[in-house]
RNA sequence: GGCUCGGUAGCUCAGUGGUAGAGCAGGGGACUCAUAAGCCCUUGGUCGUAGGUUCAAAUCCUACCCGAGUCACCA
């Protein structure tokens, strides 16, 4: 990573119904990014929500109120819904604020004057409820192929955005920065539709009102032109340069895979348009899936997010979310796979592990951390096998390889439970070999603390329970390369003895 | 149909030329500090199929089978 600030992106999210566990999935990731971005520097993590289109329109319309009283409204469901899940971003744009209406404006007008955005005339078929023209051939039966509605025959002026111009410096860009998409599966299918050509298309609208008005008049801006520039207006482009220059290009931008046309191909051309640079990477995930079908409102089958939360609680989805597949691909979502992970991973291996030795803390020394004579010698823990496990951690992580990353961190958890067994704490009680006893409870508690902070972006509120019950008052958020030093536990800390961190939940079986 | 990706232990996956791996699940054992958790040992795979290249292939090539994605505007 370059020393360059951090900025992690999700897509603005389309609030025409409430959100489900797919969008807290990517917004959880990227909050991961944020938080592992922030102990090591300034880092810019913005999410928000897109409000503009026909289908926010109609969805009012239906509702009976006014476009943006309905935003208004379902915002309050994302922003609860990812405060459930302790999302922390550091800024929410939404694509109805002037702050941003004021930006894709000065875009549009910056395009139409060098020439990338003309007047033409769009002619062909158009379904109403997707917003989309339909050439002949692709129509079924004379339907819409995707809603299988009526269309109708649409001739109007519209502005276009040039981005047949450029075509060949997105190849180039594909071809020069291989990695730059990820993975490598829609890296290849973006980079065919370049091979095949790519045409200007329309970025405004006639037919409805519910967007950003194209200055001068002539209808409103189209919904996607409209929300692409939700990345750079919430962070000063044109407005403020020192954030601007500070922040961009993004870092990572998150999308699903089925957005990435429009986040590989249209959203770096229109950067180019206007001058500036392409993201760093954009990573298109997979999606969650039940019995191998693809999670979503439509096909009904999406767990309310809300009950999963009050279920497992919001750390142990965030858990099971980044350990479950490799991310970016598919992969499959059950109450039965969240139980598993977290009756065996968190329950048994680090809940246990926490309870435990706090237990002994408790039984032999009072809860409080003993003072090592002379310091850290004497133990059996291969602290030294463990020196490069932050470095480790945050690369797989900034690499977004999650699962990588928790897996590494569960090295440490396996050796604590088995320097546990194989030291015997309660032998060498027993036999009042003191000096070795203190010297094992605090190396174990020192490596909690270790947990406490590699584990504070993934399970940023059982982190700090575990912070809190040993007895410890600075940030666990701080600088890794100065907190990860083994030793940093003060002896004589007082902990706090409770409850199971990650008390078991029963399997259903149905 | 074209193109892309994948098909490795019951499950989820790692492994891209040199004697098949991890976690979970299953089986056995020793212990007791602990959420009947943890620790140790262990069963289990002709690496989709058929050919080919090579001293050597899960790993490269060809064909085929199966699954998923994508093919111009689906947050």
């Amino acid at each position: 990573m370059s020393s360059r600030a951090f900025y992690v992106t999700t897509p603005i999210y389309y609030i025409n119904g409430t959100p489900h566990i797919g969008h807290a999935y990517t917004t959880v990731v990227a909050d991961v990014l944020a938080r592992t971005a922030r102990t090591q520097g300034d880092a810019f993590f913005l999410t928000g929500t897109d409000e503009h289109g026909q289908k926010v329109a109609n969805a009012a319309a239906e509702a009976g109120v006014a476009p943006q009283a309905w935003c208004d409204r379902l915002v309050e469901h994302w922003k609860d819904l990812f405060a459930r899940f302790e999302i922390s971003y550091d800024d929410w744009i939404r694509t109805t604020e002037p702050r941003h209406e004021r930006v894709v404006q000065a875009v549009f007008e910056q395009l139409r004057e060098s020439g990338d955005v003309y007047r033409g005339t769009y002619e062909g078929w158009y379904c109403v409820h997707d917003e989309t023209f339909w050439l002949d051939s692709k129509l079924a039966g004379g339907k819409c192929p995707t809603c299988g509605r009526g269309v109708e025959w649409l001739a109007e002026d519209d502005w276009f955005f040039r981005l047949s111009k450029y075509n060949d410096r997105l190849l180039r860009h594909f071809k020069e920065h291989p990695q730059w998409v990820r993975p490598r599966t829609v890296y290849n299918e973006m980079l065919a539709l370049l091979e095949e050509g790519l045409e200007d298309f329309s970025i405004s609208r006639a037919a409805f009102d519910w967007g950003v008005p194209v200055p001068g008049g002539g209808g409103v801006i189209y919904v996607w032109f409209d929300a692409l520039l939700n990345y750079i207006s919430a962070i000063g482009w044109s407005h403020d340069d020192a954030t601007f220059k500070k922040f961009w290009p993004a870092s990572v931008q998150l999308i699903g895979k089925e957005i990435a046309r429009f986040h590989t191909i249209i959203w770096p051309a229109v950067l180019w348009a206007l001058g500036e640079e392409a993201p760093e990477l954009v990573f298109a995930h997979g999606w969650m899936t039940t019995d191998g079908q693809k999670i979503g409102k439509s096909l009904g089958n999406a767990s309310d997010p809300f009950a999963e939360v009050d279920r497992f609680g919001a750390d142990s989805l965030r858990y099971f979310l980044l350990r479950e597949a490799p991310f970016g691909s598919d992969f499959s979502y059950s109450e039965e796979k969240i139980a598993q992970r977290h009756n065996s991973d968190l329950g048994n291996d680090l809940g246990n592990l926490f309870h435990r030795t706090l237990a002994m803390l408790h039984k032999y020394r009072e809860g409080i951390v003993p003072a090592v004579r002379p310091p850290l010698e004497n133990t059996s823990f291969d602290r030294l096998r463990f020196a490069d496990l932050p470095g480790r951690v945050r690369a797989s992580i900034l690499d977004l390889r999650f699962r990588d990353a928790l897996e590494a961190v569960w090295e440490l958890v396996t050796a604590l439970n088995r320097t546990i067994d194989e030291r015997k704490p309660w032998v060498l009680h027993k036999e009042n070999r003191a000096d070795e006893l203190d010297a094992l409870l605090y190396d174990l508690c020192e490596g909690l603390r270790w947990l406490a902070i590699l584990l504070a972006p993934v399970m940023p509120e059982r982190a700090r329970e575990m912070w809190r019950r040993l007895g410890l008052r600075d940030r666990i958020d701080a600088n890794w390369d100065e907190a990860l030093v083994w030793g940093g536990l003060p002896p004589q800390t007082q902990t706090v003895a409770g409850d199971a961190l990650f008390p078991r939940v029963e399997l259903i079986s149905s």
